[in-house]
DNA sequence: AGGACTTTGTATAACAAATGGACAAAGTTC
DNA sequence: GAACTTTGTCCATTTGTTATACAAAGTCCT
């Protein structure tokens, strides 16, 4: 039987729970051999090659050669069938795409990052990312009815069932557009699920970093905007509505500055990049800080956060103030949300992630402070040590996610 | 086959799938019919007769008579048998216990409150909890050997995996006592779960009351403390602690008074019972309320938040400002929850939720003005309709979910 | 190099579970 | 009371799984 290709794969692709557990088994391990998912599984010699050989014969599986003897005859290697189909992940941010190829495995083939604005229509720009897709799959080799799932982050609130964004702060030229009917033109056999950026930063932190095997966690985002990624019962919980982990416009001082959804004291509005810009050119003009008066001039009257944390880093004590008042704020409703929600871990990303120890410690310092005893003991708050990873890992997790369904899923509760 | 008696039931009790279906079937609609159980479940007659027959020889099941003609032979009614053993619901709150005495299908047999007082050491106060339950097993005549579950909701931070109380302020004597060793003494066939009384009752929300079927909501308990039972996908989020759902810690106004907890303007310090009433008296005693100043002296130097409600509705505008400053309070805190947590519904109870609609009102007021749009348009705030019936029906149902156990469920994620 | 032992993979018989009728029992309806 | 329904049981057949035997392809030791 030679499978060297298999034009029509219906997406989602049906699994029932002996195929997935085989398929979850090659994921994991990248190559097995037919005893050790007998062992994986506990099932009999019979069975495992009898479901073995379904799956080759299906195209999902193939052979992959001789493995090394265990002091007996060789085995045959297998893994999924590369032939299959191919999977997308797109991470946009509000000034970035990251865009990755991926094997059905989830195994990433190629990479690509580029500056880009979301702040123009969605026309352009994705037609921008779907040249960028064409470009990886060139180098690859695969064609685009080979594309079976494309992952998709954005920047913004977005009503998860319909994959369209919802008042979107950042990006209002988005609102109600249909992202999967525009990438769907360009991948017609494709499976396009579209999410917020930091729920696929944190299913990129569960899948491949250190959110792997636990179970409560929290990824915090903080760049331009400021928004959490929800993991419950090592699930991602999205909320009723699709939008939960919209922590950027928790209020922290309602006296505090206007914010651009229209409320006063967001934690956005003042813990933001934006915010700790503005303040350091306050710093800068103030002559407060003779360090950020300088790199202020230089920039051409512009800063950018990485110039606040440089300043920091060579001892400046305006710019530690401006860092450490931006921890406080950010723990104070980390504190709350703690408190309420009682995580394991918090893994802190996005821009400001490279901001060393002075802004970790002071969210440290604030969250314990203000949470319950019983929530802190075991709470570790870090940065996430994915970078830009986490984001298309996270997208191409969600394709695979929505790519493969397992049939007859049992109810578990009685 | 006469099944009067079965003496010997291990706890927890495994089922397989295929049992638990019938179970489900059974526990849904009461009394079924073999063909009803065929329909819901897709099984041929026979394997149906054949796992109906296993269920009976083992106990689980009984015949329940004769059913109504459908235009053919008359079916034979199902039910669980009553006779396998008992449940026990118990709902420690600061002030009162009630105690459910339950079949092991969910449904309550004989019910009992009183009031106590939660300060005083476990011993006494879970003796005169066992000693209820005896006095309710008596009129059902049922042994100590046929409780096979108990499930008790105390009002503080439970470590849900060990049963245990961790710091909680409201009983302090209680911390690290073992609940489940204490109630284990009296009935050792018993499976004991304890969790926190908030838990218990958005349990009992979600089996028993609005909550059924909603996926992701809050229950909050507003009374002498503040707190939050939070379900997300259909399960209860307890945590990687077990202490989720602790909001009454959560700061409000850092400049505000200190709260029991040590730290400053918690919003259990400031909106809760106890506040309201030291608000009230204050206004009574400086004049700006002659209405409360009368049921202070009527009271004899004491007001309870009844009061506060009594003078509101009878048109008293400083009650009224009262309880609109904690709507605001809370209403200003769930908008953050909302905002992270994104639920459907949240449902108000305790102590406070008899307050009316002036309650009602500044808090959604306060959700609606501080939440994101797309969280809001489909979120309905209200308070819980089963009144003290959330507690015990929430106990009965933990104990049950631990009760009986599903064997072998598979993994859902590939 | 050859024999003893391992591991891998396949074929087959035996066992277990579930299905689909056939059929009897117990009703209703006209 | 005949015709039709619904319920429940029995049993041969199909399907799925396991256990066993055995062949193939190795390693390792003498």
């Amino acid at each position: 039987m030679n499978h060297t290709f298999q034009a029509r794969i219906k997406a989602p692709i049906l699994l029932n729970s002996a195929e997935a557990e085989i398929i979850r088994a090659l994921r994991r391990q990248g190559c097995v051999t037919s005893t050790d998912i007998m062992r994986m599984t506990g099932w009999s010699k019979a069975k495992t090659a009898q479901d073995i050989r379904d799956l080759v014969e299906k195209g999902f599986l193939m052979d992959a050669g001789e493995g090394i003897s265990q002091g007996g005859r060789k085995p045959r290697l297998l893994c999924i069938n590369r032939n299959l189909g191919f999977v997308v992940g797109v991470d946009i941010g509000a000034t970035s795409v990251d865009v990755a190829l991926a094997d059905i495995s989830g195994s990433i083939l190629q990479r690509y990052s580029e500056a880009a604005d979301v702040r123009q229509r969605p026309e352009p720009f994705l037609g921008r990312c779907v040249e960028i897709v064409f470009h990886l799959m060139e180098l690859q080799g695969c064609r685009a009815d080979q594309i079976l799932g494309i992952g998709i982050g954005v920047p913004g609130p977005v009503d998860f069932a319909r994959g369209v964004l919802v008042a979107p702060p950042l990006m209002p030229d988005w609102e109600n557009f249909s992202i999967r009917g525009f990438v769907k033109q360009s991948f017609p056999n494709a499976f396009v699920v579209v999410d917020n950026d930091v729920n696929i930063m944190a299913l990129g932190e569960q899948r491949a970093g250190d959110g792997i095997n636990v179970d409560h966690f929290i990824f915090v985002k903080i760049g331009t905007g400021i928004g959490a990624g929800i993991v419950s019962n090592g699930k991602i919980h999205r909320g009723s509505t699709g939008c939960a982990g919209d922590i950027g416009h928790i209020c922290v001082d309602k006296n505090g500055p206007i914010c651009r959804c229209g409320n006063t004291g967001c934690l956005e509005a003042m813990a933001a990049g934006p915010a700790i810009t503005e303040k350091a050119i306050q710093a800068a003009l103030n002559g407060s800080s003779p360090l950020l008066k300088n790199l202020l001039d230089q920039n051409g009257g512009v800063l950018r956060p990485e110039d606040v944390n440089a300043a920091c880093r060579e001892g400046d004590q305006a710019a530690l103030e401006i860092i450490r008042a931006s921890g406080q704020m950010i723990g104070d409703v980390l504190a709350g949300l703690v408190n309420f929600f009682n995580p394991s871990h918090i893994f802190i990303g996005g821009g400001i992630a490279n901001f060393g120890n002075h802004l970790l410690v002071s969210i440290r310092r604030a969250v314990l402070r203000r949470s319950l005893p019983l929530a802190t003991t075991h709470l570790s708050i870090n940065f996430s040590r994915m970078g830009a990873d986490a984001g298309v890992t996270g997208a191409v997790a969600l394709a695979l996610e929505y790519l493969f369904v397992i049939e007859d899923q049992p109810t578990t509760t009685l």
